[in-house]
DNA sequence: TGCGAATAATTAGTACACGAACTAAATGTG
DNA sequence: CACATTTAGTTCGTGTACTAATTATTCGCA
């Protein structure tokens, strides 16, 4: 059996996107930023809301709970964020993120800025709409 | 700060690959696959092209060399695939899928078709068409 | 008020991703 | 032929993903 290959238009978007990840990755390595791509994206959403719920955290970045516990003790260990104990609900902590962390913050996101450029590059701000819009599309099907 | 999340668009990729992957995963486990999306995308391209090396495959799939190592492990000791020896290149194996692989392609591939149809229902054959372009012109700019 | 259900976080176990370093075999060039 | 280079595959270490199960706490509601 030697068919041509099969369409793949489900593994395109798999593709393009650990294609996506794996660059992003590269550039952060070559400069020395000193986080992953995912535990920059923890840092991003505390960047814009501090105090942050584990939870929370997990939901708006799309990554499992038990992930987000190891991406924050990672990044407590470096100094980058820190856990403080919710007052009014003791099973929860509140995520802040320490002066290291936000100066870490500001240093890397002209990196990642710089990034999605690159590689949007040369599509136009109706294709960049369109993108979006599919994939809007895609994520409710798959939302049953 | 409290500022309006981001623009996400590069992770807007991400994340609906992730979701996808997700779900495919989980109707393949509701199906007792028992092959996990990863391990099924290797058995595809062998039910195409019987007999590639792990480097082909590694390739074709977008996988690194010491992934494709450790998933033709798993599905060999599930028995659905062999290696062996080729006799022109004593470096090199040939995967070959056994009955048994063949039968769980066939199987499974109904499962995977109705996912993707799922996936991308509502989008009409010109979106579809644009989607995969773009995803394309995206990996030109990041093949620098 | 009390007790079952839901929630926040963690732990354990398996699978995948990727870089780096390694072995063994094949290839190329002088 | 000799020796450096390349290639196929593996091993190792770290980081991420997802499921299931566990603990502690809070909530819902009779």
């Amino acid at each position: 059996m030697k068919n041509p290959p099969p369409p793949l238009t489900g593994f395109l978007l798999e593709r393009t996107s650990k294609l996506m990840k794996k660059q992003a990755q590269r550039a952060l390595k070559q400069a020395n930023a000193g986080v992953t791509v995912d535990q920059w994206v923890i840092l991003q959403e505390l960047a814009h809301e501090n105090g942050l719920s584990q939870y929370a955290l997990a939901e708006r970045t799309m990554k499992d709970p038990p992930t987000v516990t190891r991406i924050i003790d990672l990044l407590g260990e470096k100094k980058l964020l820190e856990r403080r104990a919710d007052a009014r609900d003791r099973r929860r902590f509140r995520i802040f993120l320490t002066r290291a962390g936000r100066r870490k913050y500001e240093q890397v996101y002209p990196l990642i800025r710089a990034f999605r450029e690159s590689a949007f590059k040369g599509l136009s701000a109706n294709e960049r709409k369109t993108l979006t819009e599919l994939m809007q599309r895609i994520q409710e099907n798959l939302k049953t």
